[in-house]
DNA sequence: ATACGGTGTTTATTTTAATTGTCAATCATG
DNA sequence: CATGATTGACAATTAAAATAAACACCGTAT
């Protein structure tokens, strides 16, 4: 709720100065730049005088607030958000070919879920988490070789995994076409 | 814009009390009684986290004083609000029967329209207004002695009149039928 | 009865917002 | 360029809101 840059907004789109606005609203110059720069919380009442002197409605001043906190439920694929695969320092084979897509990239969930790209060749390294997590996922193409813990096992398309984070584990593409792979993850890194 | 009331009733609607909304939302219970009683006017910030605690968006809070600064422009007869004859210290003959209602009783406008009713007898006495003002009517029904500066006349059903209000003027019903007369002034007592 | 847990209200203090006056930056004018 | 006017930002003071702690009230259960 970015309310000094709203205000700041919807003061400039009336071509009104911080004084010529302070002197409608009743008001001063330096409070309402306080409030654009978010120094300042205002009172309800400030802040509706300042609106009658625009003028506008306070729903309406709120109401470009409302998505802002909306969860947002659905994403198209090129919503997804590229994420860095951690990379866990002494993975000698590492490869940073891998491209690991967000569902939901923004805001924090208790789940994590991944649209997971592995080229032919491509490899995580040995990886594991120290705090307790879950991590699960489905084979959509391709082929991927998965250890965890003394496991070894190569997944195809439609294969499915499950195994906790903290166990080590490791995802090493060995067939000659792209694996993609979606994963889920409880907790995400808090 | 009743904020107290407006936040009582949602909280209320929850079935929270005081106590335990100040606590959702990281206050205290003597804030919320005092923002209940329109005893401060609460900061955004402070608003927001109440809302959040019920939960409501703050559009949604205040849509439901949107009407309120929602210009009225109709009104019936039985909206009409009856105000007083400014009585004019010593005018001897003014008999307090007149009926003067006002049309949009409420607000400040820029224009005082009235309905005015006239019993038989009845006279406003010498009135007049140290402001710049103007004031005309039309006669609806039943005579009426209009008195102006130095001129006298009665008016009857379908007559009118206009006059600066600073001139001395004073309205008699000296016919034996009550009179209607719809007067307006510009600019009203401010 | 009265002691208890719940409610909302009130008061003194602390914290925060608003004012006041000033500042530097920007812009237009002579 | 110099001047004056206008802009937004800032620091110190004043005004107001939020807190914490007490208060009175109500129902009820010991």
């Amino acid at each position: 709720m970015d309310i000094g840059k709203k205000l700041q907004s919807v003061r400039k789109q009336r071509g009104l100065s911080q004084r010529e606005l302070a002197s409608r609203a009743g008001l001063t110059n330096g409070t309402i730049s306080l409030i654009e720069k978010n120094k300042t919380s205002p009172s309800i009442a400030s802040l509706k005088s300042l609106l009658d002197a625009i003028p506008m409605s306070m729903s309406e001043f709120f109401s470009s607030f409302d998505d802002e906190n909306t969860p947002k439920y659905f994403f198209t694929a090129s919503e997804f958000t590229e994420i860095a695969p951690q990379v866990s320092g002494d993975s000698p084979g590492a490869s940073a070919q891998v491209s690991l897509r967000q569902i939901g990239g923004s805001s924090h969930h208790a789940l994590l879920m991944l649209y997971e790209t592995y080229p032919p060749e491509s490899d995580t390294g040995v990886e594991l988490l120290s705090h307790e997590a879950e991590e699960a996922g489905v084979v959509i193409s391709g082929s991927i070789e998965i250890t965890v813990s003394d496991q070894v096992r190569v997944l195809s398309a439609g294969d499915g995994y499950i195994f906790d984070s903290r166990l080590p584990h490791r995802f090493r593409n060995t067939g000659q076409q792209e694996c993609v792979i979606v994963s889920a993850s409880t907790p995400p890194t808090f």
